[in-house]
RNA sequence: GCCGGGGUGGCGGAAUGGCAGACGCAGCGGACUUAAAAUCCGCCGGAUUAAAAUCCGUGUGGGUUCGAAUCCCACCCCCGGCACCA
């Protein structure tokens, strides 16, 4: 009696044989070669959605493929696990971020579990526990001694929502990239890790096989750009400074200085203002501190500033140039000061006609006869109006006008960056403490190697004020000088939770080790990655940190290669009623219900099914059940029995194996290119086929069962349950997961007869079956003499007739 | 504004210079059933048509080619990213 599919007994069953036998249990095999397969590890927010489930699914068939293609394979799972929205549940719910935490991951485990993927859990990692972030502080450590992590005094991004700071990084449209709350800008002593010392390293992603989209998106965060430092001068007997710079990338243009502007938060603005001006620019300068980024960069804005009666000199041509404060001259960039040529440049073009400053061109646009312009001329020219560059395209004026600055000492190349170092400190309790601390005799000292873990409190106040709850905990904040014993003071700020996930990837590879962040030896083996996957929004965050990361750890001699993630693949994002899910539109699809139908197989199938991976599509509840059809169908065409006729004859055979070998060539191409939509349709295919067959009984019982295997080997990812209970039923040794790829043969997948499509002046008209081998002109007779083409050529004159083999006649007529 | 990606039946999508719409969903018709569900079979872009067949059809307009969804130019729309970066 044939037993019907039912997911909700099998799926449970062989999950818990599976982890009994340790079947996904992964160790250093040198008799292999390794496959690092990484999918990105989720926030531990609570529950996991079908958001999840298509971020992991595929990436697991990948994974299993390779394995069963030989490769020793490690695609292990873990928990970003520090991180605000646990402090938010816990002021909310009053439950311990710790709790909170652990608890999420416990229900997270589980749900993860029922994927039914080959994690080896026994390789989790979670990043809030201490042995955990032991080593995230052990980095901090190794970071400050080679002077990649300094403290200092900045403008930073504020949320005043989350009551924290944000690195630049996690500043999405000026607002916070959790809850959009517009940032503010304030002055705090912060902890920053010099990532723009590698500015030009992480704009190069040579040998690296990822997506354009993202290694633009990080050239465009590094935004260098090459141009020329310019020095002022200062003539006042009342100011120390001599003078002041400006960046620019046009030194060809300094010939049409007209004023300068300067930030408002500018070092100088103070001294230089004149007394007249005090209080208009101090207005300004408030009123700059209240805005927010939002609405200081928005591009809508009309630019404005003010005059601060104070004036430069322009060395090249010893003319005073008057100077401005506007908000749209960013401190944070350049020299916080730029030069104004209203003739080219559009921003000044705008500034100098609200406030009636001149416009000097210097780059005659062509046929300019001296006429006044109607807007910046941008590009590039011939200098005028330079003294003695005048007559020299301004391509070449940039450098000689450089040079020429630096010989007199007015100047120098100088090469700009939009990058801004890592801001890594947060006025937050859920992070790992940063291991620093402050005493009145030695200054500021990192917690010596063997004290670490810093540990965290578990019974700090967490109100979000806007400092660090860590402040007020007596215990936590007073300890001893390691170096003169004199009490001292901890470092209250945490880490930014980013720290911890730029080198999760090299714990998985030696878990549990003591002696350091990971066994160097075991790390050797598995790292870089081979497969990196996840989502596309983490460009110039978390894939940038770990760059950064890898290459301070390199130089440090802890690594030994550039880069940690050799391949990366972004998948789209699953979408519901047109929308993205989220709990708040209340429009989540829980995987759990599912399961209870349908089954693990069926949603992991139906993932891969509905579009691309890398383009992500609309969750459709009908259009699952097409998969669960499938399976199905699949279930039945083994369980029942398969009766070959009485007279088969060898033509039929013949077709069946090409059928059967071709499958597995495209089966095997879609699935190694990430191509898993097409995999499983050419499955469906082959499947559909097989129901044919099996109703005319054309083949013999064990090329039958040959075919079959074999299809159940190439479902075997996909649907690692119902394979494994199918594989079992048949008789075959377990497991299906520790079975070889099904392997192809060219000649029997190659086909003897072409379809060849005739078409006269370009339209098909006809196709004609020829053997493989027919010659051209045996082709082209043939095609001339078809009966569905006859009536498109008689009477008329064939003047041409493109052949191309095994797809196409084209007969050109007149 | 700039930089990516995209626009194909009722829907998700396939085909990246050679048969447009594979595969699946939905729909329609039929078989089985007392009936329904499930399953199986057939049809399924539009127009003309009894049918055969022909014509039209891949955002819009032009071009290259024997031949264009695919390549080139211009434009429209959608999605994602960046956006006073001097």
């Amino acid at each position: 009696m044939p037993s019907n599919y039912n997911p909700a007994e099998i799926e449970p069953k062989w999950q818990k044989k599976w982890a009994d036998d340790r079947l996904y249990h992964v160790f250093e095999d040198s008799t292999k070669p390794k496959w690092y397969a990484l999918t990105m590890f989720p926030y531990t927010s609570g529950d996991l959605h079908i958001g999840h489930w298509y971020a992991m699914a595929p990436s697991d068939v990948h994974a299993r493929f390779k394995r069963m293609q030989g490769y020793n394979v490690l695609h292990p799972m873990g928990f970003d696990a520090f991180g605000l929205p646990a402090e938010n549940a816990a002021l909310k719910h009053g439950i311990h971020p710790h709790e909170w935490t652990m608890r999420n991951v416990e229900n997270m485990r589980r749900q993860l579990k029922t994927i039914g993927a080959v994690y080896d859990w026994d390789r989790e990692v979670i990043t809030c526990l201490p042995d955990y972030y032991k080593w995230t502080q052990w980095f901090f450590v190794k970071l400050f001694q080679a002077g990649l992590a300094y403290r200092s005094q900045a403008p930073v991004n504020w949320c005043s929502n989350c009551n924290v700071v944000l690195a630049n990084e996690q500043v999405v449209n000026g607002g916070c990239w959790r809850c959009d709350t517009p940032v503010i800008r304030r002055d705090l002593k912060q902890w920053f890790l010099k990532i723009t010392h590698y500015a030009d390293e992480l704009m190069e992603h040579e040998g690296l096989d990822w997506p354009e989209k993202i290694k633009t998106m990080q050239k465009n965060w590094v935004g260098r750009s090459e141009g020329a430092e310019i020095h002022f001068g200062i003539e006042r007997s009342d100011i120390d400074e001599k003078g002041v710079k400006a960046f620019t990338t046009r030194p060809d243009t300094v010939f049409g200085i007209t004023y300068v502007v300067m930030a408002p938060e500018h070092p100088l603005v103070e001294k230089l203002t004149t007394k007249e001006k005090a209080e208009e620019v101090k207005a300004y300068v408030e009123r700059t501190r209240k805005r927010t980024e939002i609405e200081r960069v928005s591009t809508e804005k009309e630019k404005d500033g003010v005059f601060i009666g104070a004036y430069l000199t322009n060395h090249v041509n010893g003319e005073k140039v008057p100077v401005w404060i506007a908000d749209y001259v960013l401190l944070s960039y350049g020299t916080g000061m730029v030069m104004g040529v209203p003739a080219h440049d559009d921003r000044d073009f705008a500034f100098a006609r609200k406030y009636g400053i001149p416009v000097r061109v210097v780059i005659a646009p062509p046929d300019w006869e001296g006429e006044d312009l109607e807007e910046a001329f941008t590009q590039d020219g011939v200098m005028v109006n330079s003294g003695h560059f005048n007559g020299l395209p301004s391509e070449k004026g940039r450098k000689e006008v450089t040079r020429y600055l630096e010989n007199k000492g007015w100047g120098r190349f100088a090469v700009s960056y939009k990058l801004r170092d890592w801001l890594i400190s947060r006025q937050r309790y859920w992070g790992a403490p940063i291991p620093i601390i402050h005493c009145d005799n030695c200054g500021t000292l990192p917690v010596p190697e063997h004290e670490l873990p810093v540990l965290l409190p578990s019974d700090a106040e967490f109100k979000a004020t806007g400092e660090s709850p860590l402040k007020y905990n007596e215990e936590f904040i007073n300890t001893t000088c390691h170096k003169c014993k004199s009490p001292a003071k901890r470092e209250t700020d945490t880490m930014d939770t980013f720290m911890c996930s730029s080198w999760y990837f090299l714990r998985y590879t030696s878990p549990g080790f003591d002696d350091g962040p990971f066994d160097p030896d075991r790390m050797k083996y598995w790292m870089p990655v081979d497969l990196y996957t996840g989502g596309a929004e983490h460009a110039v965050m978390h894939l940038f940190y770990s760059r950064f990361f890898t290459k301070a750890l390199r130089d440090m001699g802890l690594v030994d290669f550039d880069e940690p993630f050799l391949k990366l693949f972004n998948q789209g994002t699953i979408i519901v009623d047109r929308q993205k899910m989220s709990k708040s539109r209340g429009n989540v699809i829980n995987p759990d219900t599912l399961l209870s139908s349908m089954g693990a197989d069926v949603v992991r199938a139906y993932l891969m099914f509905v579009a691309p991976w890398e383009q992500g599509g609309e969750w459709n509840d009908s259009g699952i059940s097409g998969i669960n059809r499938w399976l199905n169908r699949i279930w039945n065409l083994i369980n029942n029995q398969y009766k070959p006729a009485e007279n088969l004859n060898n033509d039929a055979l013949k077709t069946f194996e090409r059928q059967l070998h071709q499958t597995i060539s495209k089966v095997t191409h879609d699935i190694n290119d990430i191509r898993f939509n097409t995999m499983l349709s050419t499955l469906m295919e082959f499947t559909n086929y097989l129901g044919r067959v099996k109703e005319s009984g054309s083949v013999p019982f064990q090329n039958w069962q040959e075919a079959i295997k074999k299809l159940l080997l190439m479902l075997a990812p996909s649907a690692p349950h119902m394979t494994e209970e199918l594989w079992q039923q048949l008789g075959y040794e377990y497991s299906v997961h520790t079975q070889k790829w099904p392997e192809w043969d060219e000649n029997k997948a190659k086909e003897e007869e072409i379809t060849l499509v005739v078409q006269v002046n370009g339209k098909l008209r006809g196709k004609i079956n020829l053997p493989v081998n027919v010659s051209k002109d045996e082709a082209l007779k043939s095609a001339m003499e078809a009966e569905r083409i006859k009536p498109f050529i008689e009477g008329k004159k064939v003047v041409d007739m493109i052949y191309v083999p095994g797809r196409v006649i084209n007969l050109v007529v007149k």
